[in-house]
DNA sequence: TGAGAATATTTCAACCTTGAAATTTTATGC
DNA sequence: GCATAAAATTTCAAGGTTGAAATATTCTCA
């Protein structure tokens, strides 16, 4: 029998396993990510996007062009236009032409741009501690080293 | 996603573990739900909110409530009025009065509501069985049941 | 009964998001 | 050198999302 059709088997037998679970991980994921949304706005005036845009940034101290934000982050050129626009507005980002090609600009951190992101990344990391608190040490490890390979064999393949 | 934290140093050992399973789980949702995204758009000419809201109501024939899909959804209630509102004008979707209450407003898919999910579910059913090929039915139970302790959990505490 | 609390929903502004089209600049082939 | 393809970014319309305020209705209880 072709693998194919061991798959399709599978399928139909109704092992819904793997459903069941990306329907838990959303929510588990939309429970978390809502929580840190609010914290951010009260403790810090921010959003989810502008905070994943500046945490990008600040591992990248000279800065990274447009594309590779939107790369980095999964998503579109024009999202991040309009969050770098306001962070820009905020003085939190810069954007600098770069020598020899005037099609690209590259967008880094300001000085106070980094200051910022270095307090919530605090207290952002001591969020994801007491909200994923009931995952174990193990199980956080074991999960987390299979989502590793997930990623790395989707990138392989795309 | 929340990636640029992992080089600050914390006081309790091993701690990162949490926080390195919330980048890679929010990256491995983000990279599934895309392609769920743009696969019912090209096969169904739909979105993943609308998605999400017809399922729901395909669980309750009777109807439901505005405020029970926000609540189930884990979305604002504005939300989901401009979801069903689009909804309603495609056909999927009746809004009727409830008799003694004309505060709220029953929502239940309509005969062709219902007959369009049914072909959706089957196909995004094949898909996560396809995206999430990598898990083991074993890690699938694993993880499916770690997260539905956690939910139970979150929803005890909120 | 009547005032005010509670409930259900909608409205709205601001922001996020995509994907396609437009713009600007650089690279390539002849 | 020139036409054209490719690359980087911005613009824009349509839809999604929140959270606060507004509307409408029902409930509570003195």
């Amino acid at each position: 029998m072709s693998e194919a059709v061991l798959e399709r088997d599978n399928a139909v037998a109704g092992n819904k396993d793997r459903l069941r679970l990306w329907i838990r991980l959303l929510r588990a994921a939309r429970i978390v990510e809502g929580e840190l949304r609010e914290r951010l706005k009260s403790n810090f005036e921010t959003t989810l996007p502008r905070f994943d845009v500046m945490s990008a940034l600040y591992r990248q101290p000279d800065g990274m062009l447009m594309s590779d934000l939107s790369r980095f982050l999964l998503v579109s050129n024009g999202n991040v236009t309009g969050i770098i626009d306001r962070l820009v507005t905020d003085g939190f980002v810069v954007r600098s032409n770069r020598e020899g090609d005037r099609r690209t600009s590259i967008v880094r951190l300001t000085e106070g741009g980094a200051k910022r992101f270095a307090a919530m990344a605090a207290a952002h990391e001591d969020w994801i501690d007491e909200l994923l608190g009931e995952v174990g040490e193990q199980d956080a490890r074991h999960l987390s080293s299979m989502l590793k390979a997930f990623r790395s064999n989707w990138e392989a393949e795309h």
